[in-house]
Parts: C-alpha cells; sequence; structure tokens
DNA sequence: ATTGTTCTTGCATAAATATGCAAAAACATG
DNA sequence: CATGTTTTTGCATATTTATGCAAGAACAAT
C-alpha cells in the first residue's frame, strides 16, 4: 500500500469512526493491510492535519477545516475525506464548506451514469442513473477523486 | 484565584497567544498569578473543549467547536419535527434553519449504518448504508432525537 | 460544631504522542 | 548499471498528556 492511499485511508476512518488513539487507528489500518507503526501515524496526522479533540464526553480525532490547514494542494483530492455507498447512492464526506466544489466538479463530468449531484456543507449525495449502476459510478468516483486520474 | 476565573484565562490566553503545549499554557498562567499542575489544565481543557491542533505549520492550542455540538443535545430535540422514511432513505423536518444543526448532531455520532447527512433549510436527509437496515437507523433516530436518550 | 457529601487539586505514574537517527526504499542522473 | 539524492519508515526514546488515588477545601444539614 503507497503512503497517498495510506494517507487517505487515515481521512476516511477518522471521517467515519470513533477512533481515539493513534494506536486504534493503527489496528484499523491493519485490517485494511496496511501494517505501519504509530511513529508513522504520528507524522502522517501532522501532514494531513488530523488532530485529536478533546471535550467532557471524551476525546476523539478529526480533520481541522482546510483553511486552518496550509493545504499544498488546491486540489479536490484534498477535500474529499470519505467515499461510500449504498444500494442507490453514494455519499461523499468533504471538509467543511467543500461539498459544492467537489459536486460541481463532478457535474463536469457529465458521466452519463450520474444524473445528479446534491450538495450539503459537508456531504455530498450522488445519483446513479440507476441502482445497477451504483457500483460502477462508485468506482469512477473513487478514481478520479483519489487518484485523480482517468 | 478561582476556578471559574482559571477557566476564563486559559480561554483567554489560548485565543490571543500561541500555546504550544500545556507546561507553556502553566508557566503563562503562573504569570497571572495561578500557579496550578499541568494536570490540572488538563483537566481544565477537557472541560473548556480546548484541543491541540497540529499540521505541518506546528502545533498548537485551539478551541474546538466539537464540544458545542455535544452541547447542542437538549436544543436539538426542540428543533425536530417530524420523521419520516421510505425504503432507502430517511428525512427530518426541523424548523426553519435548523436541518443544519441537526445534521451535525448526527454526523458526530457517527453510526455505523449511517453513511451520511444532507442538510437543506428545514429538511434532512439521511442516508443508511444499506436499505436493509432503513428500519434500525428509523429506529435509532427517533430515540436519539425524540426521547433524546443514550 | 459534627458529620456527610461533593468538588477540586496535587502527586505519582500510566498512557499517548512526537522525534532524532539510521536504515531501507524510491527516484534521478550520468 | 552505478552512484548520489530524497523520501519514507521503524526503532528507541524523549516529551507530552491523562488519570487513579488520596488529601484538602467548600458546602450543607442537622
Amino acid at each position: 500500500m503507497t503512503k497517498q492511499a495510506r494517507l487517505f485511508a487515515i481521512k476516511e476512518i477518522v471521517a467515519t469512526k470513533q477512533i481515539v488513539s493513534q494506536d486504534v487507528l493503527r489496528r484499523e489500518l491493519k485490517k485494511r493491510g496496511c501494517d505501519v507503526t504509530q511513529a508513522t501515524l504520528s507524522r502522517d496526522m501532522k501532514e494531513l492535519g488530523v488532530s485529536r479533540i478533546v471535550s467532557s464526553a471524551g476525546g476523539q480525532y478529526a480533520m481541522q477545516a482546510l483553511a486552518e490547514v496550509q493545504a499544498l494542494r488546491p486540489l479536490v483530492n484534498a477535500e474529499v475525506l470519505s467515499i461510500d455507498s449504498n444500494e442507490g447512492m453514494i455519499v461523499v464526506h468533504t471538509l467543511p464548506g467543500c461539498a459544492n466544489t467537489v459536486g460541481e466538479f463532478i457535474d463536469v463530468q457529465k458521466h452519463p451514469d450520474v444524473i445528479g449531484t446534491v450538495a450539503g456543507d459537508n456531504t455530498l449525495l450522488i445519483i446513479p442513473s440507476s441502482q445497477r449502476k451504483t457500483k460502477q459510478v462508485l468506482h469512477f468516483l473513487k478514481n478520479k477523486l483519489i487518484e485523480g486520474q482517468e
């Protein structure tokens, strides 16, 4: 697994699960076939701008807003946190305020099996032309949004 | 110096200075005549929702929004008007302008079967991880949003 | 005042995170 | 390919943060 893939996996895990320590994250990554040490994760999180948030309720990791992170890339890639789907639609999580940008980016592709997108603040909903096409569109989006190639 | 005064001083210091560790904060407080241990500050920051933010640029403490979201729970109850669903998604109606708040509240739960929420002004769409899970998620949300229990 | 209760704090230490350094891997160039 | 350069990583450990426990302070009710 490449470093880039690991960084994205970290974003996705942090966006969708309660991660309370780097060691928990390490185990989560291991499940996905990525075996690295806590030291590497400490460096990754610094690079990604993922921090531990504490409150009376407990502590967990979360992405910071893009503005706070002096992000190197003005790329859609940096704004996308995770991509999930169920049988009939696809949900993309983004940094706060970025769903719209990512939605427009997808719109201009004019993929024949994407009939529409709806953007909230940090969540983007993508509707495939048919439930049958969901997987196919999901694959297309992961390529497009993460690796950033055709 | 009372605890309340100290908590206020911490907020003020964190908002105006680069605080990179609890020990730096401890020295800053000492200048103002407040001499406490690092252990106390760890507890204070948890209570205040002040967290350490890291990025390539370095690390420093800042107030966090997540704590505020958790504190919203009592309000969420009042803002929710209705919860309905069809086979594949759930729609929550809220007071005007409140859909976003309720959405964030649901997001931070990170329920494994909720892959995302999209908020309009007074309508919130919730996407379950699978159509099979819709009923289950619906039940969870009714508990969480209406009865308001854990 | 006495007793019981709750809150706050420091101490010691456990737990978690960050980092210097060297090795390995990836990349570039002659 | 051989050689020099940069990047990535693990190891060991330093640094930083969190917490169990007991003592002291604050408060209440009798």
